[in-house]
RNA sequence: GGGCGCGUAGCUCAGUCGGUUAGAGCGCUUCGUUCACAUCGAAGAAGUCGUAGGUUCGAGUCCUAUCGCGCCCA
């Protein structure tokens, strides 16, 4: 035998990267069009332009490139498509850091323009960092399509879709209560804002009436709010206030009027069931105040300080104002009490800053009949809606869609799509017109026709949130608006692969922008994973300190590794704890394939017989070499279903258990003896029973290797590549076609099955009776029916079980049962060990005692469940099974009673 | 307040038309290194599937209630 060219142990760290770099070079990513099929195609949930690596990728790329290989090499023309989000606020955040460092200059002093171009900068310089480390997870993205949300076209389709929308009244400027984030200084949507219970106090105080004595109690946790407050309100059946509704009262401090209203919406059982009413800071207040037509009065400056309209406290900040104001109301004999209370306190997402809802002009979009559309989308499913993976998201989704408002898209930011519209300025003519248009000139052209050529126009300030372009991502990255052809092609995309965390956010709006802007949705199947939590089911923080790092992880046991441990590790829509543990076992996985292919290799020198799956050819091939190709057959099978089915961890572990289980545990060691002797019982010669245990070798590991491939690529390829090929074959395994599953063989697998129980049960004797594994022991086998196949399979047992050739016998029956023995039932064959001077009686009779009960046992159960209605109302099936099944229990129970008995 | 998920072996997790003796990896116990692999092999111990009811011939799986943990929405 030649020495195989393999080293002994998987080296990924010399493989990955030269593997990516030959796919990539030899176009493997790219799809094949073909106007005739169908294509797969994904769209990359776009990181952040200058965002690092972390396992919430890792987990992403690991999925989806799991599915593009899977459909390219079912033959599908595939695409992935690549790309990466500009992330307003978070980029701008950045570079703001680090011109204060590097300049020493704020955003402000800087100047817009010139910012903008530190922006720039910043990208050019970082944004191909997060590119390469996708790279190194094996993403097989097709990087010559590679996006980026603020490029020239992705920027004319955010005006292109925002000019629509505008024009079909879809978008409006309006003054509202929004949230406002003082430290960000911008407007954010309903999503960015988080709610946490925090302890604080609700405070009691004294709204005293006005020109009598006499006053409504009132609570409330803010204070300083007290400055904007418009109106108190009752409930109208609340005896306690009834009779002041319609009174006035004095704001505290101020001593501004204010009037006492009725309303339902009033808790009379909250606090003092009296409520005073801010409209310009909050919520429930706004909407109130709108059906009483209450005036608004804000009381924050941007910044969270305290404005002109808190009279003696402007200037001062929100909290400071709280307690100051507190403290005057007490001097004042304005105050009750104070009582702890657990505030929902709402929360930027970004920076965890206290949001405060302020009314500001803002930009938004008109939700409710682009949701309706969404919702349709989900309820129809495909081919022509959308269905969502695991299912119970799509009532989430629904909940979401019925109950939303309308969406809040300008931010005071200046990285970012400027917002089209341009306001007419100066020159005497009337200010504040507004012309949406796709470019400025357009603008201008409108402008013009109103108010004549010397029109001046300056746009709006402020830029989209950037979700609004992500929205836009399955077309916008395509060419849309144009009717380029990859949008004719590719258009609408397969599956929208991302965390469940996003599905508002993103996948929704998507979906709405999707339907609204080109008719239809922009994929037919959502697939949301869950968050990679660490090990201890905490979400990874960098305080916490518990960040696992994918690129430290991948270093240290291969992109394989880690691709396997979340491919099945986890569920889809739940969460997952990424255990270390579970990383190096599929380290080991790849080694385990890596020696395993190195002994195929080192025993094909000689005649291969070519094996397919499809054919019949090897009916006639002994035990081993029928067993392994039906379990092939049937891993085949299970695991494309599977696939079929979104189960990918379910897939993965079963491809796993074949290859390590059944392949290497059993069939090589089978394998091994033919190729060492021939098939002495087969009657095949030697050399061609050689020739097909190398074909067979050779094609299961080959088709084994591919059912792995998308999980774990880079290990199958390097090996495939070293397996001899016929021709016309793939040049690659990533090019290589999907098996297909051919016949399972039901006698093969049962018949093989039994020579597997029978070495089980002999090797748990040999354990239990200290025998020395290199020891050969005898054996004799009486067997019955099953006798010729066993000796068919005599060189096997006898390798696998460790037993002397010359003393080991298999009969049909014996006159008379071998004495001095351990014997053994396994199914109806019964195995007696001799074991020297070894076998301990009493231990025996204890052990088949044991044995005889637990085979009672089952019979009384299984006799019992034939006997009630299970026989009449289970499928026969089920019922012939059982029967099956107390027919062998009666056989090894009679042999186990026998066996007894002659041991008394 | 509404909704959802989770609770299975010491640990991390599978278990998707309910099929009657519940699986894997790690860890643990015993043994093993010439002949693919010690990142390995052989054998083994280990779970009343959170709890209580119910439906059913049959429940880890379906229903109801309940406890604990977590998440989303308001």
């Amino acid at each position: 035998m030649p020495e195989s060219t393999l080293p002994k142990t998987y080296d990924f760290k010399s493989t990955e990267r030269r593997l990516y770099e030959w796919w990539e070079t030899n176009g493997y990513f790219k799809p094949k069009v073909d106007p005739a099929k169908k294509p797969f195609v994904i769209s990359i949930p776009p990181p952040n332009v200058t965002g690092e690596l972390h396992q919430g990728h890792a987990m992403f790329v690991s999925l989806e490139d799991l599915m593009i290989r899977y459909y390219r090499m079912r033959g599908w023309p595939t695409l992935w498509v690549p790309g990466s989000d500009h992330a307003g606020i978070a980029t701008q955040l950045q570079v703001e850091k680090e011109i204060q460092r590097t300049d020493g200059v704020t955003r402000a002093a800087l100047g817009r323009e010139k910012f903008i171009e530190r922006c720039w900068a910043w990208k050019a310089k970082y944004g191909g960092i997060i590119y390469q480390q996708l790279r190194r997870l094996g993403a097989s993205c097709d990087w010559d399509r590679e996006r980026f949300t603020m490029d020239e076209g992705l920027s004319r389709a955010v005006r292109e879709a925002f000019v629509r929308l505008y024009e079909k009244g879809l978008i409006y400027r309006g003054t509202y209560l929004i949230n406002w984030s003082p430290g960000l200084q911008t407007a954010v949507s309903d999503l960015e804002v988080e709610y946490s219970e925090e302890p604080g106090a609700l405070y009691y105080f004294k709204y005293r009436i006005a020109g009598k004595d006499g006053f409504i109690p009132v609570a409330t946790t803010r204070p300083e709010t007290i400055f904007g407050d418009t109106a108190v309100a009752v409930h109208p059946d609340d005896e306690r206030y009834r009779h002041l509704i319609g009174e006035t009262c004095l704001v505290p401090i101020l001593n501004r009027t204010i009037p006492v209203i009725h309303d339902t919406l009033v808790d009379r059982d909250f606090a003092t069931g009296a409520l005073k009413i801010t409209p310009g800071h909050d919520p429930t207040d706004y909407e109130i105040g709108q059906r009483h037509g209450l005036p608004i009065v804000s009381v924050l400056n941007p910044d969270a300080t305290m404005n002109e309209n808190a009279g003696p406290y402007a200037g001062m900040e929100r909290f400071a104002c709280r307690k100051k104001l507190w403290a005057d109301m007490q001097a004042a004999g304005l105050t009750i009490k104070t009582e702890p209370y657990t505030l929902n306190v709402p929360r930027s997402q970004r920076g965890g800053e206290i949001v405060e809802p302020i009314i500001s002009t803002q930009w938004f979009v008109k939700i409710k009949p682009l949701a309706a559309a969404a919702i349709a989308a989900v309820r129809d499913g495909p081919p022509h809606g959308v269905k969502i993976v695991p299912d119970r998201f799509t009532k989430v989704y629904y909940n979401w869609l019925e109950n939303i408002r309308d969406w809040c898209i300008s931010r005071q930011l200046w990285w970012g799509h400027r917002i089209p519209v341009w306001y007419a300025v100066g020159d005497g003519k009337p200010d504040g017109t507004m012309f949406c248009a796709r470019t400025e000139d357009e603008a201008y052209q409108q402008a013009r026709a109103q108010f004549g050529p010397d029109v001046k126009l300056e746009q709006d300030p402020d830029v989209l949130d950037t979700w609004f372009s992500s929205g836009l991502w399955p077309f916008s990255t395509l060419g849309w608006p144009d009717d380029t052809p990859d949008m004719k092609y590719f258009y609408p995309t397969s599956v929208l692969e991302t965390g469940y965390d996003i599905l508002f956010f993103w996948v929704a709006r998507m979906i709405m922008f999707g339907l609204e802007f080109t008719g239809q949705p922009p994929f037919d199947t959502v697939y949301l994973h869950g968050l990679v939590r660490d090990e201890q089911g905490r979400k990874m923080s960098k305080t916490i300190g518990n960040v696992v790092d994918p690129l430290v992880v991948m270093d240290e046991y291969g992109t394989d590794a880690l691709r396997f441990t979340l491919l099945t590790g986890s569920t889809p829509g739940n969460d997952m704890n990424l255990s270390l543990e579970r990383v190096a076992a599929h380290r080991n996985f790849a080694n385990k394939i890596w020696n395993a292919t190195r002994f195929v290799l080192s025993n094909i020198e000689g005649p291969v017989t070519e094996i397919s799956n499809s054919k019949s050819q090897i009916t006639n091939y002994p035990l081993p070499e029928r067993w392994i190709v039906s379990r092939l057959n049937r891993t085949i099978a299970d695991v494309t279903r599977l696939f079929e089915d979104y189960q990918y961890g379910q897939a993965g572990t079963l491809a796993y258990e074949f290859l390590w289980g059944e392949f290497c545990d059993w069939y090589i060691e089978a394998a091994k003896l033919t190729l060492n002797d021939g098939d002495p019982h087969g009657g095949a010669s030697r050399a061609a029973a050689q020739a097909r245990a190398r074909g067979v070798l050779v094609h299961v590991l080959d088709q084994a290797l591919r059912l792995l491939h998308p999980f774990i690529p880079f290990v199958t390829e390097e090996l495939w590549g070293h397996l001899p090929h016929r021709e016309g074959e793939a040049p690659a395994l990533i090019a290589a076609s999907w098996p297909e599953a051919g016949p399972t063989d039901e006698q093969a697998e049962r018949d093989f099955g039994l020579v597997m129980d029978i070495v089980h049960a002999i090797r748990n004797v040999r354990s239990e009776y200290h025998v020395k594994p290199g020891q050969k022991i005898a054996a004799t086998l009486v067997a019955g029916g099953q006798a010729e196949l066993l000796k068919s399979q005599r060189s096997l047992l006898a390798a696998l079980a460790g037993l002397e050739d010359a003393q080991f016998r298999i009969f049909e029956a014996v006159p008379e049962k071998p004495r001095r023995a351990a014997a053994l039932v396994v199914k109806s064959v019964e195995c007696y060990l001799p074991l020297a001077g070894l076998v301990d009686f009493a231990a025996e009779k204890n052990r088949l005692g044991k044995e005889l009960a637990e085979a009672e046992k089952q019979i009384a159960r299984s006799e019992s469940l034939l006997n009630s209605e299970f026989a009449a109302k289970a499928p026969p099936a089920v019922v012939d099974k059982e029967r099956a099944k107390l027919t062998a229990l009666i056989e090894s129970r009679e042999k186990l009673a026998e066996r007894l008995a002659a041991l008394k």
